[in-house]
DNA sequence: GGATAAAGTTAAGGAGCCTTACTAGAGGCG
DNA sequence: CGCCTCTAGTAAGGCTCCTTAACTTTATCC
């Protein structure tokens, strides 16, 4: 993991080599802060000596990471050159794998989207799933004509826990067999690519932390709601895991509610809502797309059931709030759709639940939050990766 | 706060003088870690130079934070001579203001304290209450013998949460007047010592990290019920805020069960378990502690008060546990001393509600948790100054 | 066209680390 | 007893990389 390996570095001796490798490493950041900037800018933010900027920024564009973008007319004086990172210096990989469908992406390195696919997750074995993982990035990497060796790092977000030590992910209820141990490292062979795998509420947290309405929070959680329950928590733009990488496994709160007191999983997931609109009278084939949708017409039995599953939600978020004290928390996953109508409610469940108020907003990114989340968690590995690789590479 | 700076300085540019800093702030921490050690045995520890070494541990020496304290002969070869941090290169005051009793405690930088002294609080204004809390911390200086100039830095633990901007304490419900703006700085004048102010179920938890069970954990929660509920939360040796410094004020859990819903706070604090006591059939002048020892007698009545409590404790254990996932929870505060009766009753019913299994442990240090944190915490921010006040002093 | 101002380079100097080679001291062994 | 070995610590020299200061280049303004 990066964290640990900063903490790790930061253990070791501070040689000169050290230190040079630092300053290009504090150039290489603040260049992609300012997306463009000439060196004697770069000497005044940073504080470093121009002729420092000058000779690190030369061993930096040796390295391809980083290159002339065009000139900057000041208001008086000599042009300045400007530099920025070179984006295709390498490229990150995002899998995001779903009950419903297997999204790809591939980004590069100043998170750009290069190419992307998306194709319905019919797998109904866990080889068969593993194959169309493989098939589809290997599709994505074709398409987007990026240089398969390029792509130094790649992200997998899925339900349930990767178990490191096992080498298999745990607790993935809602995916047939893709509990068995070694599937990743397959595709990891396959790919040739390095990659790690994250849980997908985690993730989208991440994607809305980097892409999405979490930007600049300092703490705060994404709760997905859908086919199973799930919460993610950013703190300090880094992700909180709790002791065992469990942390935000809401779905294991204890709920003292109406119907039966039992698990808040049960009775928050999307199959929660079709049993209470079933208990209140509807009838017929019902889907939680379907409840909501009539409760939009104004059905009252499904206005009920929506009432209820947004005071299930406000228990989460009041529950949440008090453990956590976030100053936002994100409502997303399969209930994105119907944010509409359970906004109020939960606001208002939450208002006489608690005295905390965290900003409460909707999910910005929608069905793509874990694919971005996936994408910005490679994207941190990958530049990482290309600066510790840029003296080694040919 | 400490932590802000260290992010500071890793955005400042890394000139030779930062290196050498760096280097001689290792070897200090190692040196800490080893309590004494050798120049050899320090350049083999820290993959730094023999040479390097010896002039950075002169340096260090000359500043006072280091000095030789012996000689250690090896199996065969020249007798080294060894080195250790001077613990009185500086001073570390705690402070916890309770609502009971007003502790204070001086600690040397090794963390041994020098003198110390427990008084009832008995002010009832918030003058009252500077006063004695400037005259105690006072009489400890003087009581160690301690130049007043070598306190460098001290801590205050209360209930609630100190608000920067106001400059006072918020939320000290059990406190009379010590909400009053102004106050700590009137404090910090006086003794002439930079204060901090912090929470006290917060310093709780640092102290069992720091001197007790909480040692080595890697997330863990400590839950204080006394007076009233709070929670502390440590996530890798750091304290776990929140956005805004009220993480673990679970006070404000919403609470379903019985007798009637509404905040947690008001169901687990020491009042309630007289209030539930009292209901379940007992009678006369009723205090926690009466409860508690009356169960312990076999008393079915507040048998069953306490069975509720550890109910109701369990439930905010679950909640803690479903959203941080912690490896270890502690039980504190008031109740400490009933922890005996308590700690059955919390396990099975935590066994009940929720799948995961944190350990669930007694507090170590008792009512002396809040001043240990405090010094825990003054100790980290003074073996900051007195490195950085090491070139400047003299 | 000269003054001014900003970008960038060159040259000199210095701080701090490492390597190598040495001295110092303690014990083992013939 | 003298020599060898092993470890601790010091001294000298060299290398890297940063900074300062002066200088060149290139633009605008008057």
């Amino acid at each position: 993991m990066p964290a640990s390996d900063a903490v790790e570095q930061q253990e070791q001796p501070w040689s000169r080599r050290r230190l040079r490798s630092t300053n290009e490493r504090l150039l290489l950041d603040r260049l992609r802060g300012l997306g463009a900037a000439s060196r004697a800018q770069l000497a005044r933010e940073t504080g470093l000596s121009k002729p420092t900027v000058s000779s690190a920024l030369a061993s930096l564009a040796a390295a391809g990471l980083v290159h002339e973008v065009g000139t900057h007319a000041p208001e008086r004086g000599r042009t300045a050159v400007l530099y920025a990172p070179d984006p295709a210096a390498g490229y990150a990989l995002g899998v995001d794998i779903g009950r419903g469908w297997l999204r790809v992406a591939l980004a590069d390195l100043d998170g750009t989207l290069v190419a992307r696919a998306d194709v319905r997750n019919r797998a109904r074995t866990s080889a068969a799933l593993a194959d169309l993982v493989v098939t589809t990035a290997r599709q994505v990497m074709a398409n987007s004509g990026v240089d398969p060796a390029a792509v130094v790092h790649g992200v997998i977000g899925t339900p349930g826990v990767y178990d490191e030590k096992q080498r298999r992910v745990r607790y993935a209820m809602h995916l047939p067999g893709w509990g068995r141990a070694g599937l990743v490292d397959r595709v990891r062979a396959e790919l040739g690519v390095p990659l790690e795998v994250h849980n997908d509420a985690n993730l989208a947290a991440l994607g809305e932390h980097a892409f999405g309405v979490g930007a600049g929070s300092r703490l705060f959680a994404y709760i997905m709601i859908g086919t199973g329950l799930g919460m993610g928590i950013v703190s300090e733009g880094r992700l909180f895991t709790g002791a065992h990488g469990l942390a935000g496994e809401i779905g294991f709160l204890p709920w003292h509610g109406r119907p039966k007191p039992g698990r808040l999983e049960d009775a928050v997931s999307g199959v929660a809502v079709v049993e209470a609109a079933r208990e209140f009278g509807m009838r017929g084939q019902l889907t939680a797309k379907a409840v909501f949708d009539a409760a939009r017409q104004g059905h009252p039995d499904a206005v009920r059931a929506v009432g209820l599953e947004g005071e299930r939600i406000a228990h989460t978020v009041a529950a949440a709030a008090a453990v956590l004290d976030p100053d936002l928390v994100v409502l997303g996953g399969g209930v994105g759709h119907s944010v509409d109508l359970l906004l109020r409610p939960v606001r208002e469940h939450v208002r006489a639940l608690t005295p905390l108020r965290p900003r409460i907003a909707p999910s910005r990114l929608g069905e793509d939050a874990v694919l971005l989340g996936a994408v910005a968690t490679a994207l941190d590995t990958a530049r990482d990766l290309v600066f510790e690789r840029r003296t080694a590479g040919t």
